[in-house]
RNA sequence: GUAGGUAUAGCUCAGCUGGUUAGAGCAUCAGAUUGUGGUUCUGAGGGUCGCCGGUUCGAAUCCGGUUACUUACCCCA
């Protein structure tokens, strides 16, 4: 049988194992930096915990999970399983007979039912992190995943825009820690709630955001037929002309949209909130990302209701969205903890991870083909045995010690295994430095060796 | 869902308008070198040319189908 995984998933060797903690390090220390904590949750919830929650494509992108010995099932019950089956041939249709259970497709949504479950044993503001991976029954593409990790940082129960300022300084601190370029874009869904608000068009907002987003791709033209197309009126239409005509800097847009939304109370509110964020970002020592507003930006969540985030990188070809995130005032209510309100971001690590290897940003000490400083090598069993001592001695000076398992015909099987992992030092015992209780010890950067002792050996070794 | 591309050795790929026994580089193993790796040289092993069918005296090559992988659109981290 030819091996194979499931398409969209991966395996990491040693090699992206190092550039991936690497990544996961600098987003970890930043976390805890600012003051979250970690959760875990489990990879399945339960199935009506996610449905509902991503909008209408985000459901369908589910992986569920098929229950487990339905062949065991009682005669009167398996035909009812075959009637679901049946059922979910013909459309998308959810049968708890059939599934109950799904993998998690974001850690938003189980951290808000985590946090309902848990609620009288937090304290809030409650700040959490959270490193784990998500799955999407999506078709894998470039950039694009079915098991992926996310790195989210959240906080729930605080209504205050501080918060958002806060996430963005460490998005700030981050992005320039990892040497990222990034272009962080923000909105809010005040703002998209109040253009629809304008036009009179509240269920058009997905369909006007998506037109206008394409604008850069299918020109101004190109747009106004797409809104066309989608059932939007002339009028409406011309109404909206000035937003996409949007440009300029972050104020200049401010100022379009005020005049745009005066009529509109939840669009006012969500200008009042920008321009909260856009006043006090110079509080906050930007010093790497650019941030920009972008009305366009729509997010697919259905659960934002205010502020949004999305970043991706300022360079190269390759340009993914890398993270995203907003505010969500009340997720938990679905799950009957009314009243609290959250803000968070996620790191999209996959695609940073493949951000860098596009722009070589990651560090020559990430790519080490081993952590070892020293291989002791012999000739014969009872060399062998004498190595194995030397390496425990080794360790308890933190020094990175290997031996080589097996007793082999030619030592030179021992230096190629060294060279190849790339291991600086070989000590060498045979039967005079057994004799004389001392090693050979190489270097194998300069190919140089002397007969040396323990102690002495240890210096060396340590510099 | 829609539209392209690819499939040949463990890996990366050549293989011309169909023509004997399908090649290269890297990797692996052995030797040159019985106390020494990275360089060099010599040799060896390794393939149902994704699968099924068709055309033909003859198919890795042409045609049809199928599967897998991959890219773009949509949407997303």
């Amino acid at each position: 049988m030819k091996p194979s995984i499931p398409r969209g998933t991966r395996d990491f060797g040693p090699a992206e194992m190092q550039k991936r903690q690497y990544i996961f390090n600098i987003l970890k220390t930043n976390f805890q930096l600012f003051g979250y904590m970690p959760i875990e949750t489990p990879s399945m919830e339960n199935i009506t915990t996610l449905t509902g929650k991503y909008g209408e494509e985000g459901d369908q992108l589910i992986f569920k999970v098929l229950n487990s010995r339905i062949h065991e099932s009682k005669d009167d019950k398996k035909e009812l399983l075959k009637r679901e089956f049946n059922l979910s041939l013909e459309k998308s249709y959810n049968s708890e007979a059939l599934t109950e259970k799904a993998l998690r497709y974001d850690l938003t949504v189980p951290f808000a039912r985590y946090v309902v479950m848990n609620h009288h044993q937090l304290t809030y503001p409650f700040k959490r992190y959270q490193i784990q991976p998500v799955w999407r029954a999506d078709k894998p593409q470039k950039g694009r995943y079915r098991e992926f990790y996310q790195c989210d940082a959240d906080v729930i129960g605080s209504n205050s825009l501080i918060n958002e300022l806060e996430l963005i300084a460490m998005m700030d601190k981050s992005f320039s820690e990892l040497q990222i370029p990034a272009r962080i874009k923000f909105n809010n869904r005040k703002i998209l709630s109040g253009i629809a608000e304008v036009l009179n068009a509240t269920d058009k907002i997905i369909d006007i955001t998506v037109a206008i987003d394409k604008l850069d791709k299918i020109g101004k033209e190109g747009v106004i037929k797409e809104l066309s197309e989608k059932g939007i009126t002339t009028e409406a239409i011309k109404t909206l002309e000035p937003l996409i005509d949007l440009s300029g800097s972050n104020s200049e847009k401010v100022n379009v949209l005020k005049q745009f939304l005066n009529q509109s109370e939840i669009g006012k509110k969500g200008i009042e909130e920008i321009e909260f964020l856009l006043n006090n970002l110079n509080t906050l020592t930007i010093k790497h990302i650019k941030i920009e507003l972008d009305i366009t930006l729509a997010r697919g969540l259905n659960y934002y209701t205010g502020t949004i985030f999305e970043a991706k990188a300022d360079a190269g070809t390759f340009t993914p969205s890398i993270l995203g995130g907003g505010r969500y005032d009340d997720l938990t209510g679905i799950f009957g903890l009314k009243g609290l309100s959250g803000v968070g971001i996620s790191f999209g690590v996959d695609r940073i991870y493949d951000v860098m290897e596009e722009l070589q940003l990651f560090p020559k000490e990430v790519n080490k083909s081993s952590s070892t400083t020293i291989l002791m090598a012999y000739f014969g069993e009872a060399e062998q045995l004498h190595c194995l001592k030397l390496v425990s001695q080794l360790r308890t000076f933190g020094i990175h010690a290997e031996i080589y398992p097996d007793v082999v015909k030619k030592i030179s099987k021992q230096f190629e295994y060294a060279d190849k992992k790339q291991i600086p030092f070989v000590g060498v015992i045979g039967g005079n430095e057994m004799a004389k209780n001392t090693i050979m010890l190489k270097n194998m950067n300069t190919g140089t060796q002397e007969e040396v002792s323990l102690e002495q050996l240890i210096e060396i070794v340590k510099q």
